[in-house]
DNA sequence: AATCACATGCAACAATGTTGCAAATAATTT
DNA sequence: AAATTATTTGCAACATTGTTGCATGTGATT
């Protein structure tokens, strides 16, 4: 709904513009993670390229999104469930990849293992990044 | 020590080259990850920078280094222990970098707890990172 | 020492990301 | 509803990062 797309970015005290509520539509709909490129492809060049990166970074500010860590250097960004923008819990994720497709999943409902640190070293966040391949290309 | 060095590029049958043995002498030396910006720095811009990514792309098909995954878009790389290479184990790492020196850490003694992916899903690889104050900047 | 295989450097290119500024659009005020 | 203000966008220019082909140089092999 377009409605909802406009609450989420007003909460979050951003302007409500054609690119802002296309691309969050986009993140809605995929059910995975997307890479600044996909976003390019998936909007016909409707917008500009600048656009879409100050965009990404805007909605990451924003606990809008969430960046997941990747391997090779492409950055991917996703939707953040409730919990993530509300704070109430560390910024934990687990991240799905598929060697074949390249899908990137969020299981969100898979809880971060416990991590016991060194001595002197404090956590923030952990994001854990399983790869093989996914269900559809089994 | 360079002849240990040399054993293990004559090992993974490579020759002996000043970028190589010069480039894993920094990851001997540097006890945390280093990306490319970092080698060209600390080898004082002797070697061409394409030398350096073919140099880092070999290590990695060799299993000499591996990478890590990071949030931003910078790819790190750090070595691999005796169990990386023989491949008698999954490619599991656990790595902590610090959000404020940026320093990467491999924790080799951390083992990566068991992660139950949702039906249909096979899993090959897992990486954890972990982010915060490391025990340097505390 | 000569040959062969491989690694390197250079040049050129491609992709990705950043910054400043003027024009356009959204939000706010009158 | 129009005018003002604040914010966002697009363009241009640039910076960084990564890739490829090819001639030259160096390490390995005989």
């Amino acid at each position: 709904m377009k409605n909802e797309i406009a609450e989420i970015l007003k909460r979050s005290q951003l302007s409500v513009t054609g690119s802002r509520t296309k691309i969050l539509e986009l993140f809605q709909e995929a059910n995975g993670a997307l890479a600044h490129a996909d976003i390019e492809k998936r909007t016909d060049d409707s917008y500009d390229r600048v656009t879409i990166y100050r965009t990404l970074q805007t909605f990451v500010e924003k606990g809008i999104i969430h960046t997941i860590p990747t391997a090779d250097n492409s950055v991917r960004y996703a939707l953040c469930k409730d919990e993530c923008s509300t704070g109430h819990h560390h910024d934990n994720h687990v991240h799905f990849i598929c060697d074949d497709c390249g899908t990137t999943y969020c299981l969100d409902n898979i809880t971060v293992p416990e991590i016991t640190l060194p001595k002197g070293f404090t956590q923030k966040r952990a994001d854990v990044i399983v790869s093989g391949i996914c269900k559809n290309c089994e």
